[in-house]
DNA sequence: TAGTTAATGATAGTAATACTATTATTTTTG
DNA sequence: CAAAAATAATAGTATTACTATCATTAACTA
C-alpha cells in the first residue's frame, strides 16, 4: 500500500557508515543484497566479509572498499530499515488531524506485518526486518555506543523515537513519560516480535495484530485514553 | 537491606552453563570474580578467556575446564543475577497479602539500585547489572536460541516474567496481556537504563527513582488502577 | 608417608577472523 | 586510445577461539 506513492525516492543514511556509497554502484547493491541474505541466514555473529565476497563471487577487499567493517554494514542497514520506517511513518500519518487517530496509525505502521517495496529492488524488506528484530541490538550495545552516537549514527532511530514521542504529547500533553513510552514502543515491538518467534509463553502476542493491540491499549491507557479500535 | 536474611544462600544456575561448578573452587570464583570486572571493563566482544587468565595469573587452558566459552560464561553470569534477582523479589513480596501492593514493590526491587550483597563476596553485583543491561540480549539473540531454551538456559528469567505476570493477573484478571506486559517491563527496565547512560534524550528517567515512577504508571494505568504511591 | 588422583599450568598447534598492503587486471570514460 | 577508476588476486599479520598433550603441584587416602 506504500508503494510507488513517489518514485524514486532514496533513503539518506549517514555517509560515515560507509567508505563508498553503496547505491553508487552495481557491486554496492549486490553487497547489501546478499549482505542481507547472509546475514539474517547465518545471523551476525557468524557473518563475515570473506563469506559474502565468495557467495557474490567477488573479492573480500572490494567488499572492505565500501564498509570499514561489519559492524558499520550493520549499522548502514539498520539506519536504512529506519529511514524506510519512518519514510512510511510521515507518509502515512502526516495528512491526519486527529492527534489520537494519528498516534494510533503511528503504532499501526510500526507493528503491521513488513512488505517487499519494489522501490528498492536490491533489498529485501521482510529479511531485512528479520535482521533488525535478531540483531539491531547488537549496533548499539557497545563500548564504542557514546563516541558513534555523536558521530550521528544513530540519528534516524533517535528521530523516529523523538516523533513518536511527540505524537504522545500531541494527545496528552499532560503526560511526563512521552519519550520513555515512545521508546519502550519501540524497543518492545521488536522484543515482542523476537518473543513470539521464540519465547511465546513470555508473551500473549501470537501475530502483528494482537502485538498492534497490546502495544495500542498500553499506550493509550497510559494516556488515560480509550482506543478508537 | 536484602543482605543477611538468610545465610548460605547458593543461587542455583543451570548445570549445563559450566562444565565444572566455578563455585566449588577458589579458582572458579576467581574466574568469575574477575570475569565480571573484565567484561564490565572492556565489553563482551572485546573479552576473551586469555585476557581474563592473564588478569588472574592462571592459564587460559583452566578456564576452559570451568566453562566451555564465553558466551556460556554469559550466561552463567546473567543466569546468576536473574537467581539472585528472582530471590530478593520472592523474598520481598511474599508476605504482602494485596495483591496491587505486591506488584508494585515487584517493581520495586526490579528498579531500585543494585547494591553489593556481603552474602556472596566474590561477586560484584554492582557491576553484574551493568554487565546484564549491556550485554543480556546478546545471550539470546543468536541462531542458538531455541537449542539452548530447550535445554532450559534462560529458564530463570522465564520464570521471573512468569512471577512477574501472574502478580499482574492477580491485581487483574481481565487483562488479556499479563504476559506481555511482564516482559516488556523486565526488558523495559534494563533498555531505559541504558538509554539513561547512553541516550538521555530518548528516556524522560533520570534515576532508579523516576524509572519506578515510569513503569508504576505503565502498568497501573495498562490495569486500569491508580497507583498507591 | 608413599602413592594415587585431581587440579592446575605450560606449551604448542590449528583453523578462522578481521583486517592491511601491494600489485595486477578489467572497466569506464573523456 | 589513453588515463583513471574500479575491482580482483594474492599475500601477510595479529588475534581469536579453541584443542591436545604433557608437566607440575596439591589433596586425599591406604
Amino acid at each position: 500500500m506504500m508503494k510507488h506513492i513517489i518514485k524514486n525516492v532514496k533513503i539518506a543514511v549517514n555517509e560515515k557508515t560507509y567508505v563508498k556509497d553503496p547505491e553508487s554502484s552495481d557491486l554496492g547493491k549486490r553487497i547489501v543484497e546478499h549482505g542481507i541474505s547472509l546475514i539474517s541466514e547465518m545471523g551476525f555473529e557468524k557473518f563475515t566479509f570473506r563469506k559474502l565476497g565468495t557467495r557474490i563471487g567477488s573479492n573480500e577487499s572490494s567488499i572492505y572498499r565500501y564498509f570499514e567493517n561489519k559492524h558499520k554494514f550493520l549499522i548502514y542497514l539498520t539506519s536504512w530499515y529506519w529511514g524506510w520506517k519512518e519514510y512510511q511513518l510521515v507518509l502515512t500519518t502526516n495528512s491526519i488531524q486527529d492527534e489520537a487517530v494519528k498516534l494510533e496509525k503511528a503504532l499501526e505502521v510500526l507493528t503491521e506485518p513488513v512488505e517487499e517495496d519494489s522501490s528498492f529492488s536490491h533489498i529485501d524488506e521482510v529479511a531485512l526486518y528479520q535482521i533488525v528484530i535478531n540483531e539491531y541490538s547488537k549496533s548499539f550495545l557497545t563500548k564504542e555506543v557514546d563516541r558513534e552516537n555523536k558521530e550521528g549514527y544513530f540519528e534516524i532511530y533517535k528521530r523516529m523515537v523523538g516523533r513518536l514521542g511527540e505524537m504522545i504529547r500531541a494527545v496528552q500533553p499532560g503526560y511526563a513519560y512521552a519519550g520513555s513510552l515512545a521508546s519502550t514502543v519501540m524497543e518492545g515491538s521488536l522484543y515482542q516480535h523476537f518473543l513470539m518467534d521464540h519465547f511465546p509463553s513470555l508473551t500473549d502476542c501470537t501475530d502483528d495484530r494482537s502485538l498492534f493491540d497490546y502495544l495500542r491499549h498500553l499506550v493509550f491507557s497510559s494516556l488515560n485514553l480509550e482506543t478508537h479500535g
